[in-house]
DNA sequence: CTTGACCTTCCCGTTACGGGAAGCCCCACC
DNA sequence: GGTGGGGCTTCCCGTAACGGGAAGGTCAAG
């Protein structure tokens, strides 16, 4: 009867991950897996469960250690939501602050693109400001 | 009478750099200074205009090898400003990708965090959410 | 018995630096 | 003429989260 051990190739695909990164995950210390005879890692149910969990949770861009707290939170059944909703709110101020930067620096290359004619003269007012001049 | 050569404290000084990362421009091969007979790098104006665009064009997110490409042209008086044109354009659309994927994620997780009670009960749809279960 | 597809560990590369060690160099001060 | 404290040099490690690839063990099929 097998045990439903699987090694970390068929693990890997069903929890839909690259096997070089679940053999990360293990390193990480976020999923364990044991060992067979073989010295092969051997994953159960529930490890495959938890490298899908991670897979989700690294797709909605949580880092390692935010994964290993939600992880925790995830395992331990007396949490409180409010711990899980403080972590995913972290991440929206993350990203957050991501966005305000990346729209202002858009915002002012937009500007320097437009101000640019494009064409095969050497004056360009993108290079003039990258040198410092001022444009007022 | 003083050539006006800088040391590398001086010139990262002038040019608003930390002394590493001008090391670090010089082994890229992106300004390279002359050398004392010390063995000091010695960096002159135009190696210092060259760093203080290469700060503007790092501020404005522009990678490594794009500043190269900028500052092959800044020192190109023959260029078509359609080159830098394109060159941001690039830098433009790289954001605009990123932006719209930091959009989605931060929508998903703002829907998941107004679903969750944020209380001292475990029920939580964020964790049902990335441990896979269905939110039809 | 021998493929060939797995598995293992280990090491390097990625981006753009920062930190720190070990060892010269130079200027000021006593 | 020492001596101290900067500043300079190179070199190596660490960052985040893996990917690529080498060298070698294992296993089921033919």
């Amino acid at each position: 009867m097998s045990s439903g051990g699987l090694t970390i190739g068929d693990a890997a695909a069903r929890a839909g991950l690259p096997v070089k990164t679940v053999r990360y995950y293990d390193e990480a210390g976020l999923v364990r897996p044991g060992r067979g005879a073989n010295g092969y890692r051997v994953y159960g149910e529930t490890e495959v469960h938890k490298l899908a969990f991670l897979r989700r949770a690294r797709g909605l861009g949580f880092s390692i250690e935010a994964c290993r707290a939600l992880l925790s939170l995830y395992e331990d059944h007396g949490r409180a939501s409010a711990d899980v909703r403080r972590l995913a709110l972290d991440r929206v101020a993350q990203i957050d602050d991501k966005l305000a930067e990346l729209q202002e620096l858009r915002q002012v290359l937009v500007e320097l693109v437009d101000a640019c004619q494009g064409d095969t003269r050497p004056d360009c007012p993108i290079l003039d400001r990258l040198s410092g001049e001022e444009v007022p």
